[in-house]
DNA sequence: CTGTTTAATTGGTATTTTCGATTATCATAA
DNA sequence: TTATGATAATCGAAAATACCAATTAAACAG
């Protein structure tokens, strides 16, 4: 049986594909770039394979490369967090955790789900990261995130996930709007161009408006906010109406406005919110236990 | 950050638990026992935690060395994994390839081509992406392709190139018109704007010009055909007359048409077919197979 | 043409790994 | 009680390797 590859020259070459270039990943790892290239050709003769395509100047990983850095990754992390389960004497609640929220979350519930979780488990070190949906699942895939909280559903490409819970959604207009509009909302009441929407990129504008079964588009604002606090304003200021999730009331985003929420048309007007990670993880029960901190602080608790 | 542990000790621990016994697990590695005992121990210090307990005469894991020896399995049979996957891959045969083809050449080949290649190296993965030469190469360069075939002559900019046989255009027309032409074709028999080619992002509107000495453009009708299949329907329904590669009609596009093929003037009326590849690569071997299949398809082998 | 940026190469040094020999400990047989 | 045999740990020297600084070679930008 030939040699297994070490696991330093596998890091090397994560070093590698992640900087695209030689200098930038031996200081990425630490070591001089002939020790990285030496590596990296270690690597190769011990694979029997070419990882890269050298042109002298530059380089270009292999349709094999790449695959091989697809699996390094997990067989680094794995590596890490046997490290890590060691370390802290195989206490699963310990160490980092890499956590990803998408922004329309990401400020209703971090405050208290990292009270909670230093409270539970003080060892637990959370990293929170916010970003979009796409780049997060990026991130989740080449290992720089342990779990992702999203809205669903979504295309979560192979990954994992458990629904936590539904977040319902709430028209809000200005309280002088409110009587004209009705409950549930009739959207032909509204004015055209009167519902003001955040960016595409963010997924609740599709959520939203799939799950209000807003069909008519005449009545959308062309005009894009980028965060729900802009929203707020907007309509406080009568611009018009936008739809807020519950989650973001209840934590009081409306406060010291003069808005109303309103039930949107639609049987199950909400999103569901879920825990996004990699079917190769080894810490589903560490998973587990924060879905169960972030499960009680949702609107709608639907975790079995 | 803590350095990880190497697989080297990882898989003395497992062959330890495996035999219980220094000396035979030490065998069963190839190492002196002095060797494993002290892997053991480096082990249990980069872990910073006790893994084994030990007695003097004997020694038992501790609970977390045997949650360790769990973890450990696992990242050695990936490594295992990733190491024949890439050895396997050495077998040239083996793996994705990914070919890209124009759309003039595609639909004539990529049915023989792809059965002959899966009953030959049944471990091939053809990855087939049909596109204009322009985007071919572009996605070539990026890495995104292995190799493309191509119609030439061609700027193939930097990259490499194995001519492997010609393709004669045939003039098509109605049966009806074919005597007032004659063979070879005389264009002057033919009315004004009576020829019909594919756009002018298809290369082969340029060879069938060029090749075909077609210097008379008030022959060209302005309409463009966005498929050799939509010019033939063209000439069916005697709107005019046009060009069609021999493999096209070898393969029956004609079929089932009032269309006859006739010689068009020029010595050498036809276009090469080519397979392009980056200089940089490593795969020449692989790719002279695929060669070797693709130009037995042709209708003139000119591969050496 | 010149200076810069790139990855590979080279040669020497430092570190790590490995082994064989030795030691310490224990169980057991004589 | 005293050998004997088996165990795992320890030690020191030798071998393998990992590493770096400096250099080379090529491509590129100005």
């Amino acid at each position: 049986m030939s040699k297994l590859p070490s696991l330093k020259n596998l890091s090397y070459l994560l070093a590698l594909h992640q900087e695209q270039n030689f200098n930038r990943a031996a200081a990425e790892c630490n070591v001089s770039q002939s020790t990285l290239s030496s590596g990296i050709q270690n690597l190769e003769e011990q694979l029997d394979c070419q990882l890269i395509e050298r042109d002298h100047k530059s380089f270009l990983f292999t349709a094999l490369g790449e695959e091989i850095v697809e699996k390094a990754r997990d067989i680094i992390s794995a590596s890490e967090e046997l490290l890590h389960y060691a370390q802290g004497q195989g206490n699963i609640m310990e160490g980092p955790l890499r956590l990803g929220i998408i922004p329309t979350i990401a400020p209703f519930v971090i405050g208290e789900l990292s009270k909670n979780l230093q409270n539970k488990f003080p060892k637990l070190l959370l990293q929170l990261s916010e970003d979009t949906t796409q780049n997060l699942l990026h991130r989740l895939r080449n290992g720089e995130l342990d779990i992702l909280l999203l809205a669903l559903p979504m295309d979560i490409q192979g990954n994992q996930k458990w629904i936590l819970g539904r977040d319902p959604f709430k028209l809000v207009v200005h309280k002088e709007l409110a009587e004209t509009v009705g409950e549930p909302v009739d959207y032909d009441k509204l004015p055209d161009r009167s519902i003001f929407l955040l960016e595409k990129e963010h997924c609740m504008t599709g959520h939203a408006v799939a799950a209000c079964q807003l069909t008519d588009s005449i009545k959308m604002n062309p005009f894009t906010a980028t965060s729900l606090h802009s929203l707020v304003q907007m309509a406080d200021a009568r611009l018009g109406a936008t739809f807020i999730p519950q989650m973001a009331i209840d934590q009081g985003i409306l406060d010291n406005t003069d808005l109303v929420s309103l039930k949107p048309t639609g049987q199950e007007a909400s999103r569901d919110i879920g825990l996004v990670y990699r079917p190769t993880t080894s810490r589903r029960q560490t998973f587990r236990k924060v879905a169960e901190e972030i499960a009680r602080l949702l609107p709608v608790n639907t975790l079995n």
